[in-house]
RNA sequence: GACCCUAUGGUCUAGCGGUUAGGACACCUCCCUUUCACGGAGGUAGCCCGGGUUCGAUUCCCGGUAGGGUCGCCA
C-alpha cells in the first residue's frame, strides 16, 4: 500500500516556518515513496478562521512548490477540492465527528459528563512506536492519574483537536503521521482512540522542533518565524526549501546545496535527527546568495523589479534596456532582493546622498583637482563604454602619478553615494556620459568637495 | 510537580568502540581585485558533567545537569 501523509495546519493567519518544514517533510516522504500528500485545514476554531488565513497557508505552500494531491483548491471551506476523501476542511466534517462520538458512546467507550463527551482513557502506559525516536513508553502523568479521561466533544458541541485529528486521519486513510515533536506525548491519546475505533494507528514520525537562536521556542512574533516574511523579502523558495531540509535532516555526505529533486531522491524518515535545531538566519542568507547568483536573467529581473516596486521605485518608468543593463551590474553582488533598492537605487533617482562616513575620506581637497582632471578626460570621450572609461581613468591616474583607487573612490561616491557597489566602469556606462558628468560636477561643488 | 524527548565548536551537522574528531555558516588573516561580492589559501573554536562496561570510550549503560515538549471543554 502506498503511503498517505497529510499536512494539517490550523488557519491562524500565518504559516510558521516550523509548520512549513513539517509540510516539506511530509511532501518529501510522499514524493520519495510515490505516496499521496493530503492537505487538510483544521478550521475548527470558527472565531479565528477566515479565508484570508487559509490563503496564507495555500499561498505559502504553493510558493514553496509543495503541491498537494488531495485537499482544497481554494480558501473557501465550501468550495472545490480534489480527492475522494473530503471534505478537507474540518468545519465541513461535523457529521463525521458526531457519528464517531455516538459510536464510542454506544459501545461504552465514552460517556457524558457535564454536557461534554469524555473518552475512557486506558490507565496503562502506552508504547508509541516512532520512526524517528524509537519506542517511547508514555505512562500517565500525576495529573492524569487523578482523571485519565479526556474530553472528546465540548459541552457546546465542538469536538476537540485530538478527536477530530484522529477521526480525520482514520477516515482519510493516513498511513504515516509526520509532525512536530510537540505532539509526541499526546500521541498516547491518539493511539488509544484509534484502538477504541478498532483500527491500528498509523505509523508515527515526530520531527524535532525549530528554535530561536537563544534556544527559546519560536513563536509568531520572533524574527523569521513567518514564512510570509521570506516570500515578501524576496527570498527564493529553492533557498528556503534547501535550508529547511538541512534543519533536522542530513544527506550525510557534507552536501549543502541540494535541489528538491535531489532531496526527494535521498530523503527518508530514519535519517531525521532527534534533537531540536536552532534557526540560523545567516546560513539561510548564504544559501539564498548561492541560488541568487545562479538565477536565470529573466527571473532575476522579475524579482528585482518587484523589490524596487516594493521600495516605491517604479522601474517601468525607465526604458527596458536601461533597467536590464542596470540590474545586470548587480547580478552576483547581492544575496537578497531586499537589499537591492539601497544597492542600486542610484540608477533610478538623481538625488545622490553621500555616505556620511565615506565622504570625509574621499572628498578631500587634494582629490578635487584629480577628479576635475578625470571629469575633463571623461568629457573628451567619444564613446562612453566600460573599456573607454577604464582606459581614461587609468591614463588619468598615471598622468597624476596616483593609484587608480585614488580616483575610483571619490568617483564612485560622487556617482552612487555609496562606498560600495557594482563595477564602477560598468555602472558609469549604464548611467551614461551626461549623467555621470553631471553627478561629478555636483560632487565638485559645495555639497561634495566644497564642504 | 509528574511524565516524555534531546545533548559534537557560536550555529547547522558527519561520526554508529581505536579518527591528527570531517564538512558548512559565521568570525579572523592573506591572495586575487576598481569597491563590494565571488573565488583561492590558511586560522581560532567542539565531543555537557560524573560513574561504570571495555585493552580502549565522542560512540554502549546508569546517574546528574541543561535545553525542549506534554499533562486544557487551545490547536
Amino acid at each position: 500500500m502506498k503511503p498517505r501523509v497529510r499536512f494539517a495546519p490550523s488557519p491562524t493567519g500565518y504559516l510558521h516556518i516550523g509548520g512549513a518544514r513539517t509540510a516539506l517533510f511530509n511532501w518529501l516522504f510522499a514524493r520519495h515513496t510515490g505516496g499521496t500528500f493530503v492537505l487538510r485545514i483544521e478550521d475548527t476554531d470558527a472565531a479565528r478562521n477566515s479565508q484570508a488565513a487559509v490563503d496564507v497557508i495555500l499561498n505559502g505552500l504553493r510558493w514553496l512548490g509543495l503541491n498537494w494531491d488531495e485537499g482544497p483548491l481554494t480558501a473557501d471551506a465550501t468550495g472545490a477540492s480534489q480527492g475522494e476523501r473530503g471534505p478537507y476542511f474540518q468545519s465541513q466534517r461535523k457529521e463525521n465527528y458526531q457519528r464517531r462520538a455516538e459510536a464510542l458512546l454506544s459501545r461504552g467507550l465514552a460517556y457524558e459528563h457535564d454536557g461534554a463527551i469524555k473518552f475512557k482513557m486506558t490507565r496503562e502506559p502506552i508504547t508509541i512506536p516512532d520512526l524517528v525516536v524509537g519506542n517511547v513508553v508514555r505512562p500517565l502523568t500525576d495529573r492524569e492519574e487523578q482523571d485519565p479521561d479526556w474530553v472528546l466533544v465540548r459541552s457546546d458541541g465542538q469536538p476537540v483537536f485530538h478527536f477530530v485529528n484522529v477521526v480525520d486521519d482514520l477516515e482519510m486513510g493516513i498511513t504515516h503521521v509526520i509532525r512536530g515533536e510537540d505532539h509526541l506525548s499526546n500521541t498516547a491519546k491518539h493511539i488509544a482512540l484509534f484502538r477504541a475505533f478498532g483500527v491500528e494507528p498509523p505509523k508515527y514520525a515526530h520531527i524535532p522542533l525549530i528554535l530561536n537562536r537563544d534556544g527559546s521556542k519560536m513563536s509568531k512574533r520572533d524574527q523569521g518565524a513567518s514564512l510570509t516574511t521570506y516570500l515578501e523579502e524576496g527570498f527564493l523558495p529553492e533557498a528556503v526549501n534547501n535550508y529547511l531540509c538541512l534543519l533536522g535532516w542530513s544527506p550525510k555526505d557534507n552536501t549543502e546545496k541540494l535541489s528538491l529533486a535531489d532531496v526527494i531522491d535521498r530523503f527518508d524518515l530514519p535519517q531525521i535527527l532527534r534533537h531540536n535545531a536552532k534557526f540560523d538566519f545567516e546560513k539561510l542568507v548564504w544559501l539564498q546568495g548561492e541560488y541568487c547568483r545562479d538565477l536565470p536573467p529573466e527571473r532575476f529581473y522579475e524579482l528585482a523589479v518587484h523589490a524596487f516596486a516594493k521600495a516605491g521605485v517604479d522601474t517601468n518608468q525607465f526604458a527596458t534596456g536601461y533597467v536590464k543593463a542596470a540590474l545586470d551590474t548587480c547580478r552576483g553582488k547581492i544575496k537578497t532582493f531586499a537589499e537591492l533598492p539601497a544597492y542600486a537605487g542610484f540608477y533610478f533617482h538623481e538625488e545622490i546622498t553621500y555616505d556620511p562616513e565615506a565622504a570625509p575620506k574621499s572628498f578631500v581637497v587634494e582629490n578635487k583637482p584629480r577628479v576635475e582632471k578625470l571629469l575633463a578626460a571623461f568629457g573628451n570621450l567619444a564613446t562612453f563604454d566600460a573599456a573607454s572609461i577604464e582606459a581614461a581613468l587609468k591614463t588619468t591616474a598615471a598622468e597624476l602619478g596616483v593609484k587608480v583607487g585614488v580616483l575610483i573612490h571619490p568617483t564612485r561616491l560622487a556617482v552612487t553615494g555609496h562606498p560600495h557597489g557594482p563595477s564602477l566602469y560598468h555602472l558609469l556606462e549604464v548611467l551614461g556620459k551626461a549623467r555621470a558628468i553631471q553627478r561629478l560636477e555636483r560632487a565638485l561643488g559645495p555639497e561634495g568637495f566644497g564642504k
